[in-house]
DNA sequence: ATTGTTTTCGTACTAAAGAAGGATAAATCA
DNA sequence: TGATTTATCCTTCTTTAGTACGAAAACAAT
């Protein structure tokens, strides 16, 4: 997401920087410790305290160093999203029921026309055949599917999914 | 998902084990460096080797340190899980497009009866009202939802999911 | 070539739906 | 209170839908 390699030397320098300001660090803390052990040799019963005072600070290093240098942990989590898909964008026909009803091709076809809110005239237009065939297939279909109107084999219809 | 606290006090363990472990991994370390002291106390020209002993024994517990108690950093992947649902099943009104239309109670309630496939007379019967009553409605319907029949309207009646 | 299914088309009739007009009572709102 | 909306009901007429037959092609399978 917009990252620009604009110059594969600074890019070098950017990956090495943790570890020179570590090896700048340690030189001061050489020095720091030289000078430490003069004044500490001086008063040298407190040299408990300058060994706790040497472990606090290397820890301290090491902490530093190992969240600089580490590669993040990462912790995957998992979430389910549910995403709702309207059943009649994917309708799938109920072919094992177009069988048992014994529904031939053009029944369907003037059965899905009806649903669309079609009349029987506009009906005949579409599939190019006359008023009276379509009607012939109303009556087939109505038997078929036991029902007594065009509204009532569209509910018919649309609870069988034999129409989306 | 899925997650249990069988135990409260065993968490409590758990989340501070590194800490306790570094306790005595600190107690041991001491115990190490009285040693380590007495013995380089005689050749004590080698405090410098002892000192960056020191040293790298405290970089090395404060790196392990803060690996074991850095937080992880969490990343969340998203899976979309398909739910496919009835639309009949959790049908709501859209009743900003009933108030928009200027539909009606009793005209919404004869459209779904409509949609249900029943004839004006059985509209008429179910709801107690005369066939011109209905027929009246129906005419008022298909002028607001801008259609010519019965089964348009079930149709436009779907689409505006004013009936399921 | 025969059989059976699907699709097609027809007529005559009945039932239902829809269009267009007006009218009334009750409820709601300003 | 007056105005508006909602729901109710009516008649007349036209269109569409549905019923009940019959029957001719088209097509696939045997």
């Amino acid at each position: 997401m917009g990252v620009h390699n604009t110059n594969i030397k600074e890019s070098f320098f950017q990956k090495h920087k943790a570890t020179i300001a570590y090896s700048i660090c340690l030189a001061l803390l050489l020095f720091l410790l030289k000078w430490l052990e003069l004044r500490f040799i001086i008063f040298d019963h407190s040299l408990e305290i300058y060994i706790g005072a040497i472990a606090v600070i290397f820890t301290s290093l090491g902490i530093w160093l190992a969240l600089k240098l580490s590669k993040p942990k990462i912790k995957t989590v998992v979430v389910e999203k549910e995403v709702y898909i309207n059943k009649s964008e994917n309708f799938v026909l109920n072919e094992s029921m177009v069988t048992e009803l014994e529904l031939s091709k053009r029944e369907l076809e003037v059965l899905s026309l009806m649903a669309e809110g079609c009349s029987n005239q506009e009906i005949a237009d579409r599939l190019f055949v006359s008023l009276s065939t379509v009607k012939t297939h109303n009556q087939n279909l109505f038997e078929k599917l036991d029902v007594k109107r065009r509204t009532q084999a569209i509910e018919m219809g649309k609870r069988l999914s034999l129409i989306p």
